[in-house]
RNA sequence: GCGCCUGUAGCUCAGCAGGAUAGAGCAACGCCCUUCUAAGGCGUGGGUCAGGGGUUCGAAUCCCUUUAGGCGCGCCA
């Protein structure tokens, strides 16, 4: 509900117009001091009056069905009927959550990449932030009635799949790769590359394996393929855990046969230049080092392949909005190709977003890496989490119905808002304290806070919330609630526009705060019926809104724990 | 060297399209369960918003500068 808009409406107030005062509006810094207010400092020049005698004019002149206003130190102070707003947004809240996305049917298509994880690989935790960001951006647009298109840009190309050839052909053992999967292969990886420094034939073995791949020679494609489907079976694992889906996985492999006309378009716009031999993109009037399309062996390059996979996305989803949920390191790698779009001639250029988040490291330092064995592997955070969830519920709960999947939601919805509460653009220092706290601001808190809210209103017989009487939900703990309910759209738009799950999480955690607040000091069982009835529908306001939020976050709701 | 990002309480972070006394969580200490889930709530202590200039009625927020750290800068992805 938006109350600036009826203030602004009834300012009456002969030097602003209804345009000019509305985004003057903001929240009241306390609730004590009002909802809303005017700061009327800038107009003392131009009306040469103090802010303060301005502020009372406005106040004087203000009028209307639903407020008062107040002129305080050249604030105009707005205070709504408490009644009022408790009606209008929890009627809104209660009916809502589902017309959400039919109020903005804008069918636009949004692009999203990200996870894209590297074949042969198994899932660490640096895959962790691009998979959770780009899931849960994937449910924000989606709730903004987008059609979302998520891509798993697999890495799944390049020499190194002569070397698993090479390695597996050597000591590898299809039993032990059925049964340990990627875990198999990347031992084979790591000693392939012991060996390799002991015997330089190895790598001219892995070069000429590869040149077979690229060749489609049937046994190296149908090798490729298996540490593929491996891979992935693996991989799918975890994003079922996560709850992260995908409707494309095209990765780098797919776009072998898409880079020539990309170069075509290039040698046309007369951007392709020799420099050492190979053809870059020169981008110097643009601040930026060159783009390496061509290798001086003609081979082409990841800007190469990212151009494809740019063009072909455009001419297959048409989308308004392209995606990169990528690491910043790669800001420039994104920044030089988005530029070469533009050059070109693509004018969707402007619609390819670089979505950068931070760097993921280990407590005892140096950089993750599977070759070295510095990885700590999702599925065992995973694990962890669930195993610690369990052993909280067997002391806390031990009458609960369905633990192990109440264990699994709220350890693994411990470890998604980890990596989901922060703005992403922050390094993030890995550690299980950090994955496994289930206290404070975390997902089992708002999960907590959920249950809390099913459970009072089980505990009520679950009436029907009509004829409910607002007036009862005017003191300020419920205001607070209330006040809080009615920003949930906002921040949701918020979110998207700033490609930032972390603004849902932290307004989760300020809602569940102010509910709890309110939910020590106020009875709801066992009250006079118009006082159980009020209470429980702020209560199930705030308990849809919570669990539609911590689902845009990726992380379910039981409603017990 | 050049470019981008970050620096707010002991720790992890909100706040940054300027607005009223800078907020949470963790950690510490002290309270609150014979009454709706204590994975909770209340309270106490803790800050020169990295330093310095500037713009403004007003700056954690905008501009300049210094500083500390991270990342990137041609044939890897």
């Amino acid at each position: 509900m938006d109350f600036k808009k009826i203030i602004s409406e009834n300012l009456n107030c002969g030097f602003l117009t209804q345009e000019q005062a509305y985004p003057m509006l903001g929240a009241c810094a306390s609730l004590d001091m009002g909802d809303y207010c005017l700061p009327c400092f800038r107009f003392a020049k131009e009306l040469k009056k103090s802010p303060q005698a301005i502020a009372e004019e406005v106040a004087k002149g203000a009028a209307g069905e639903y407020f008062t206003a107040e002129s305080v130190g050249g604030y105009v102070n707005f205070r709504l009927n408490r009644a009022f707003m408790a009606e209008k947004v929890l009627t809104e809240v209660a009916a809502g959550g589902e017309t959400f996305a039919a109020e903005k049917p804008n069918g636009k298509t949004v692009c999203i990449d990200y996870s894209s994880i590297n074949i042969a690989k198994p899932f660490h935790i640096g895959h962790l932030l691009t998979t959770a960001i780009g899931g849960s951006l994937y449910r924000i647009y989606k709730r903004l009635g987008y059609n979302v298109v998520g891509i798993n840009h697999l890495g799944d190309w390049g020499t190194q799949f002569g070397k698993m050839i090479v390695a597996f052909k050597k000591w590898g053992d299809k039993k032990d790769v059925e049964k340990r999967g990627v875990h198999a292969l990347v031992e084979l990886y790591v000693r392939f590359h012991k060996e390799a420094e002991q015997d330089e034939k190895l790598d001219d073995e892995a070069r000429a394996w590869f040149k077979k791949i690229e060749d489609g020679d049937k046994e190296a494609t149908e090798l490729f393929k298996y540490f593929k489907a491996v891979t992935l079976q693996e991989v799918d694992k975890v994003y079922k855990r996560l709850g992260i889906e995908f409707d494309s996985y095209n990765g780098e492999s797919f776009y072998n046969d898409k880079m020539d006309g990309v170069i075509e378009t290039l040698k046309e716009k007369n951007l392709l230049k020799q420099s050492d031999g190979a053809s870059i993109v020169d981008l110097s009037d643009y601040n930026m080092p060159p783009c390496l399309i061509l290798r001086s062996d003609g081979a082409s390059l990841y800007a190469t392949r990212d151009l494809a996979a740019a063009v072909y996305r455009k001419n297959t989803y048409d989308f308004d909005k392209n995606l990169y949920v990528v690491a910043y390191q790669q800001n420039l790698h994104f920044k030089q190709v988005f530029k070469v779009l533009e050059l070109m001639g693509y004018d969707w250029a402007k619609d390819c977003v670089h979505v950068p988040f931070g760097m993921v490291s280990l407590e005892g330092g140096g950089s993750l890496s599977t070759r070295s064995g510095n990885v700590v592997y999702l599925s065992d955070v995973l694990d962890t989490a669930v195993e610690k969830a369990e052993r909280v519920i067997e002391e806390k709960n031990p009458g609960l119905k369905e633990k192990e999947k109440t264990a699994k939601q709220v350890g693994v919805g411990a470890v998604l808002f980890m990596a989901l509460s922060t703005s992403k653009i922050k390094d993030l220092v890995f550690s299980y304290d950090k994955a496994l706290s289930f206290e404070g601001e975390t997902a089992p808190y708002l999960q907590y806070t959920q249950a809390r809210c099913r459970s009072v209103r089980v505990k009520c017989g679950e009436p029907e919330l009509n004829n409910i009487d607002f007036s009862l939900l005017t003191d300020d703990a419920a205001a607070a609630v209330v006040t809080l309910l009615n920003r949930y759209k906002a921040v949701i738009c918020d979110a998207a526009e700033k490609y930032e799950p972390s603004i849902i999480a932290k307004y989760l955690i300020d809602l569940a705060q102010s509910y709890n607040a309110f939910y020590v000091d106020h009875r709801i069982a066992g009250e006079i019926e118009d006082v159980t009835k009020a209470r429980l529908m702020l209560s199930e306001c705030v308990r849809k809104t919570l669990k539609d939020g911590l689902n845009l976050l990726l992380i379910e709701s039981p409603d017990k724990m």
